[in-house]
DNA sequence: ATGAAAGCGCTAACAC
DNA sequence: GTGTTAGCGCTTTCAT
């Protein structure tokens, strides 16, 4: 792997202009550059990263940590995030921690400031201790899409209105006539999706209907997680005529189980979800759903996470995305008339 | 950002010390290293790692290129890779192209050797050329789960048996008496999966079927394309009886054409993939497929590329996976008792 | 317009 | 055991 020197060397010229020539093309004289661009064409010159990085102490990384790639909604986040930062001149290197916040501590530990130029976090039940503990250097960390916002802790944020997506999917179902409805919320790594199970309780109680806490399921935010809830909610509760579901995996999960028992949706029973991930358009019937946005709570993430790298705040940055917004697709039905 | 010299300092030694303390701990009087671990602590010290990857000549990053994050099939895969990797110290830089090569070629271009110690790459539609061209340097590439195997390029392999893939699923539909059978072929960047759809025209042909040109779709290797392709393949030939997909996320695409007309699987057309990803469990019916042992590809290939990495070979090693194996699940019955 | 030289933070001989 | 001394490959003043 050729380097500078030799480039520079077989131009007759020295490391210092063939930099400049890497970069600033206008100093130098037309004639050095052509000798360079032939010097390093000849010798298939490619600059080593990690020592350009060692020099200007940036590396142009950014680390994107996630709990589980294999939720779809990372994928999608992931998509998008890697082409803003692109598009920015900078590498996402993306790290699953596989849902162990231990692992996504070691991340932030070894690469923060050191590897990365900062990290954007996702729910991945790493503490705002471990976070601050790893702020006394200089290397900006965002959370981005959090269930709940700690401003005592000092951290950027980018926050998502999970309280208003339960109250819409609440609304959405109330305005169909239902009454009876069984929620499943999911509890990923930062504990219960409770934001959004608030929202949700808050539209019904303001429409005078509680919801029982016997009709609530707390399980895996997972395919099987939803499967298992229905299945629970419905041997309780047969009268339930609709069911909401924290997000749109569980959602699925929740289809395949009335499927499996021969329950038709929506005629028998209305099903919502939170996120509008992909498979929610995929899936049969389509999933209504309330749409957070996840191109644009990526967009804005990560275009954050990048201002702050190139511009340090003193403030924390609190950031808040559009609310979500309801998407009626054929999962939902007017509880009387089972259209 | 505390640095080592600062350590050394604090601690009334030297780098050279701090360093030995940092990995050889047994050449370091204890008393000394309880001071500069004392040292450590009070800094808040982290090495910063590209400059130990400058000094070492080594990253210990590993850059996995793929061409859809979004594909349930690469999360999937990115998943066992990380896991992998991490056991054996490296850091997985996961670089999604987007589908197009000119990004795979530049991550290519900018990562191997110099960000990463070796890539992995993932059906990206980078040609063997580009590969090539950059082995000069020293940091090996290998490509995994490659449609089709060319010895001649001289880079590392990892090859899944497609063709045998295809045979299997061919052979199953025949088992179960089918004989107007559909197929749908995914182009993804490196064309068409023709060793699938030759394997699958193989089993035909050994029991005597041709498989006529008209009845094979090829479309893009999505939800959408499956959808697309069925509802063209029962537009000309109601008359079929079973539909075979190069891959699982066509047949999911596949199941929903056929559940929007309200024709039963497998009661009136049968359906089989070929992956065995997540969705193909989750969906309903759960989908018949022929696995592809997406751990064992991942692992092995991960395996091989930090293998090489540690130990270099001259001549381009060719690793082959165990062959697919046939996941019977509810989406294939018998074509006369539509059991 | 180009060269000389220092230094980014760390590792690795080799002395002592 | 610990210190000294070179680099790793690049960028970046500062001279010339």
């Amino acid at each position: 792997m050729a380097t500078l020197s030799e480039v520079a060397r077989l131009a007759g010229v020295t490391t210092a202009t063939v930099s400049n020539v890497l970069r600033n093309t206008q100093k130098v004289k037309p004639a050095t550059v052509q000798k360079v661009q032939e010097a390093i064409a000849a010798t298939g010159y490619r600059p080593n990263l990690m020592a350009r990085a060692l020099a200007e102490g940036k590396s142009s990384m950014v680390a994107l940590v996630l709990p589980d790639i294999n939720n779809p909604f990372y994928p999608e986040f992931v998509r998008v995030a890697e082409r803003v930062a692109r598009h920015r001149n900078y590498f996402l290197m993306v790290c699953n921690t596989d849902e162990r916040p231990d692992i996504g501590r070691a991340y932030l530990h070894q690469i923060a400031g050191t590897l990365a130029d900062g990290v954007l976090v996702l729910h991945t039940g790493i503490s705002a201790d471990d976070i601050n503990e790893l702020k006394t250097r200089r290397s900006p960390i965002v959370l981005a899409s959090e269930e709940q916002v700690d401003l005592a802790n000092r951290i950027p944020h980018v926050v998502v209105n999970f309280h208003r997506a339960g109250e819409i999917a609440g609304q959405h179902l109330l305005d169909l006539g239902h009454q009876r409805i069984g929620a499943i919320v999911g509890c990923g790594l930062e504990g219960m999706q409770l934001g959004r199970l608030d929202g949700f309780k808050s539209a019904l109680s303001a429409a005078g209907i509680a919801l029982a806490e016997p009709m609530v399921r707390n399980v895996s935010d997972t395919v099987a997680g939803g499967h298992e809830a229905t299945d629970s909610l419905l041997e309780q509760h047969p009268d339930i005529t609709a069911i909401f579901c924290t997000n749109d995996l569980m959602a699925y999960g929740a289809s395949q189980a009335l499927a499996d028992r021969g329950i038709r949706i929506p005629q028998d029973i209305s099903l919502i979800g939170i996120t509008d991930i992909q498979l929610a358009r995929d899936m049969r019937p389509a999933l209504t759903t309330v749409a957070l946005g996840i191109e644009q709570v990526a967009t804005i993430s990560i275009n954050l996470l990048l201002d702050l790298i190139e511009n340090p705040q003193h403030e924390p940055t609190i950031v808040h995305v559009p609310d979500p917004v309801l998407v009626v697709r054929a999962s939902t039905g007017s509880v009387r008339s089972g259209t």
